[in-house]
DNA sequence: AAGTCGTGGGG
DNA sequence: TCCCCAAGACT
């Protein structure tokens, strides 16, 4: 069986994203802490940027902790209940669930998106989601096996990603076909049920990239709490809702030759955010660490800006004003030479 | 209980 | 282009 530290980090940065973006930096990961005690006692600072990309940042903050009660609190071994694990921040039903099952054997009912779906086909459960999660873990646990029940888990997941999938389900190749009540009706697509999502809102900003002449930025930390909490920014406005007329003059950091260059469009969970990204070349000598109208910043460097924790947002924001910001670095030799 | 919390890819 | 959503947790 897997070792709990592989299945825990797999498990918590595969909370709703895709295998396919995950895969580098579990890798990543894995090189830099090979050992939940070495995540323990790293820089959560380091480990921020190095989840910077990945999204829903409350999970790397919560990962850091998680180590830190594992190595401290449990010898640095994990607990090996589903009731010990879900005591552990990050860790929630699917989750320890999850690792109960792979890590450890256990007979524990696992419930995710994707046996979720499955389940609410195979049974044709009319609740809409997410009031029917009691209903579906119940009929999940009756039908998890003592023998392999890590093995019965993911067979599920796989069978929900590629075969029993939301749109167009490939049903005809599908093992449990014979059985799948949602298939006798002829609409399993329809199924699970959900409630109508509502619309998401506009919200409009301003972002200032201040840039000194050997190229380095101005960067500030957000709070630790909250959207994007703990990562990198560069400064800027609130994010309000859409207000007529410009409102960033008043916002501005300081008192600079600042420099509109369009706009980027971003979109979060539950809203689309607008930003005006403003640009200012500032002297040398210019100083604003610490300066409180800033909010604690400090000068980064062109060449480490993309080793940051900057979530994707603010790298679009720089780049809408420092073109090749995370391009890679120049190559020297004429590109015109025929080979 | 319903809202908050990112991002990139596919249909 | 737009909409959907992906191995959810937390408040």
């Amino acid at each position: 069986m897997p070792r709990p530290y592989d299945v825990w980090l797999s498990e918590v940065m595969l909370q709703q994203t895709t295998v396919q973006a995950v895969k580098p930096y579990f890798e990543k990961f894995l090189r830099l802490w090979p050992e939940v005690t070495d995540l323990a006692r790293a820089d959560t600072e380091e480990v921020m940027k190095a989840w910077a990309g990945l999204g829903y940042y409350a999970r790397a903050r919560n990962l850091k902790k998680c180590a830190e009660v594992v190595a401290t609190q449990h010898g640095g071994i994990f607990p090996d209940t589903e009731e010990g694990l879900k005591t552990l921040p990050g860790i929630g039903d699917y989750t320890a669930a999850a690792i109960a099952a792979i890590a450890f054997g256990r007979r524990s009912a696992v419930l995710d998106g994707n046996i979720e779906r499955v389940f609410s086909r195979l049974y044709r459960v009319e609740t809409p989601l997410p009031a029917a999660k009691p209903e579906l873990r119940a009929l999940v646990g009756e039908m998890t096996p003592e023998e392999r029940p890590g093995d019965f888990a993911q067979g599920l997941m796989d069978l929900g990603a590629t075969i029993c999938t939301p749109k167009r389900p490939a049903c005809a190749l599908c093992p449990l076909n014979e059985d799948c009540l949602a298939l006798k009706t002829a609409d399993p697509e329809t199924f699970p049920r959900k409630a109508a999502k509502k619309e998401k809102p506009v919200r409009v900003g301003a972002a200032f990239v201040a840039i000194r002449p050997d190229g380095s930025v101005l960067l500030r930390k957000r709070g630790d709490t909250g959207l994007l909490g703990g990562m990198t920014e560069v400064p800027g406005t609130e994010w309000t809702a859409r207000i007529d007329g410009d409102t960033t003059t008043a916002s501005r950091p300081f008192d600079a030759e600042w420099e509109a260059c369009g706009a980027i469009i971003h979109i979060f969970t539950h809203f689309e955010l607008r930003l005006s990204v403003y640009r200012a070349n500032v002297a040398a000598r210019f100083e604003r660490n610490g300066d409180p109208a800033t909010g604690n910043a400090w000068w980064e460097a062109a060449e480490t800006l993309k080793d940051q924790a900057l979530p994707t947002v603010m790298k679009k924001a720089i780049a809408q004003a420092i073109p090749d910001a995370f391009r890679p670095a120049r190559v020297t030799k004429p590109r015109n030479v025929p080979t």
